[in-house]
DNA sequence: CTCAATAATCAAATGGTATAAGATTATTGA
DNA sequence: TCAATAATCTTATACCATTTGATTATTGAG
């Protein structure tokens, strides 16, 4: 030991900046994802960086500047899903799924989505998809919010209860529901019962729109 | 002036007692309702009922829990909005639309229905949703996390647009995203889109399983 | 080269937070 | 009557976000 003791503290400006915009973001991350919400603090961040705290506010009008970074970053890695579908259909669903896995990676920074939706984010990916659907214009928009709300929906319930430690569905007392506990027992498990949820309703904009010149694909 | 001042905060047990579970959680209600999440605290309560703040933990283990039990009442006011629905699509988009009411009835508060969902208030309404789905029950489950993520994610994030006084759909730039804007120029408004988007989804139950005996009725 | 302006940090302080421990007083029941 | 218990307050600890001002380094103009 003493090999990586903090070299005394210095004060006044350092010889290389100690702090990035992205470097306390990223830190940020990797904190919120080990230690859980509740501990994102300015301080946590700045003590893993090897800062004091109020450093951070020279680069952060404030903690609500920082963690909408950070929300920006994580909706971010949306993109580099990949994904090579081809079909209108295939393409949403591609989208959506790689929204939910997203998410999940991080189910920790979560609530983060929720306050600071990054929409900006997502309008290029939305766009292409508004482009390519077969269906009349008046309706693209209640597609496309029956789309972004299953999906952060799913996504957000999926990653809280994996951050706090709970089952994401309770096992039902078969006396009192048994609906709800035969529902469970017969329902496919997790992704695939959000993807099945999501063919479910592209089966509704086929129903209603598609019938006759159905170009989806 | 002076009528109404404290009465000088006497100390020890009181003659009658100042605080119940139940007083709490109203005045959080109010709190939040008025002040915002944030301003959420034990401190805030304590100071609402003119008590002080470590009191309140004589009859709550912590934060948490009182924060549960404002979850749990607020999403008990679902099953208090009427709704003479007869058949099974009916009743179940009247049970979505009473939620969503409720969520943006505090919309200060719809972030705590993330973090401490209490969906046991709403199995009774589930499972009896579920009893008359005429559709196989291998399919129950998506049918209702379908209809259970739609109308939270679309409430939530409603409810968080109205608690930050920011459009819940910004307006699109036509050249960047043309099919965006002019989805969001035809669409309905809120409520309306909303349905739209469930009876979309109805459709799509339909449309796979329902064929020949369909008894939704 | 010099020196003023600016950049980037830290130190100290303010006022907020959740909560634990213990003192204080009232009620209850034996 | 008195001990146990109930319900509050006081005090204290250890966080937290943020402001202000001091400190040091770099840059650019003359």
């Amino acid at each position: 030991m003493g090999a990586s003791v903090k070299p005394k503290a210095k004060r006044g400006r350092p010889l290389k900046p100690l702090i990035t915009k992205e470097a306390a973001v990223d830190a940020a991350i990797v904190l919120v994802e080990r230690e859980g919400i509740d501990s994102l603090s300015v301080q946590g961040v700045a003590r893993a960086m090897g800062v004091m705290a109020p450093s951070l506010y020279y680069h952060f009008k404030d903690k609500d500047e920082l963690l909408q970074r950070v929300a920006r970053a994580l909706l971010r890695e949306v993109g580099a899903e990949g994904g090579e579908a081809t079909g209108w259909k295939e393409r949403a669903i591609a989208l959506a799924v790689a929204t939910r896995r997203t998410i999940l990676r991080h189910p920790n920074a979560a609530p983060l989505m929720l306050r600071y939706f990054p929409r900006s984010v997502m309008l290029g990916a939305y766009e292409a998809t508004l482009a390519s659907c077969p269906y009349p214009a008046e309706h693209h928009m209640a597609i496309l919010e029956a789309l972004e709300k299953i999906t952060y929906g799913a996504s957000l319930f999926a990653a809280a209860a994996e951050a706090h430690h709970i089952p994401a569905m309770p096992v039902f007392d078969a006396n009192r529901f048994p609906n709800l506990a035969e529902a469970l027992a017969k329902a496919p498990e997790d992704e695939a019962l959000f993807v099945e949820t999501l063919e479910l309703m592209f089966d509704g904009f086929e129903f209603r729109y598609g019938k006759k010149k159905g170009k989806s694909r």
